[in-house]
DNA sequence: TCATTGATACACT
DNA sequence: GTGTATCAATGAC
């Protein structure tokens, strides 16, 4: 609580505005993606100190029909989360090597999720460097990377974003459509083209931290 | 270019 | 229960 206080008199801002709302993650998964651009993810570590980053490049995973979707097999242990309530972390595995950051979207039972691909890091920098043993230009600018930097596992799976005080998103800054690039998907070929083709990888055009 | 690394889902006993 | 194919990637060459 008395680290919200400090971001609250850091961006002047009311409490109640900081924060994003349940009601934005509970769109329709594309729409949320779309409207996370911009948005700042911030960790707070146990020692107090914050790590923030800024969403860049995200990509929605929308309903069970979705051939690129780990919600394609249906309600399974994994995906379960991406059936629950919106505004959830949904962190998981991948190549056995690294942790991917998801958002849940849409309202229960609908299961979606927008993976979070690049950051903008803007606090706690020297620190992410220091965990990373990284050049800084590779940082944050893909998933594996980003929750690396950011310190974000699967021991923060489930975790309520709208809620927390460990981690949680906020407003950052408002990205217009003719900064926004829209894409197919990264790293889904196994997927049913009429998914891979779909344009639903979303990033701010120009931006150097966007991943490839 | 290619090795890494382990959880997951599914097809079998 | 056990076996195996697969994977929303990265970094060292």
């Amino acid at each position: 609580m008395k680290a919200s206080r400090q971001e609250n008199a850091r961006t002047m801002l009311d409490p109640g505005d900081v924060r994003l709302s349940r009601s934005l993650f509970a769109q329709e998964t594309p729409v949320v993606a779309r409207a996370l651009l911009g948005r700042d993810v911030v960790h707070r570590l146990p020692s107090g100190a914050c790590l923030r980053g800024r969403i860049v490049e995200t990509e929605a995973y929308h309903g069970q029909d979705d051939t690129a979707s780990h919600a394609r097999f249906g309600r399974t242990g994994r995906s379960a989360l991406m059936f629950g309530p919106p505004g959830h972390a949904y962190v998981y595995l991948i190549y056995g090597m690294y942790e991917m950051l998801n958002v849940t979207a849409n309202p229960e039972d609908f299961p979606g999720a927008v993976l979070i691909r690049a950051l903008e890091p803007l606090e706690g920098i020297e620190h992410m460097l220091e965990r990373r043993g990284s050049r800084m230009n590779l940082l944050t600018n893909g998933p594996g990377r980003l929750c690396r930097a950011m310190e974000i596992d699967r021991s923060l799976n489930g975790i309520d974003l709208v809620r927390s005080d460990v981690v949680w998103l906020e407003r950052g800054v408002e990205v217009s459509d003719a900064h926004v690039a829209v894409s197919p998907r990264v790293g889904i070929g196994y997927a049913d083209p009429i998914h891979r083709d779909l344009n639903w990888r979303f990033s701010v055009r120009g931006n150097r931290w966007v991943s490839k």
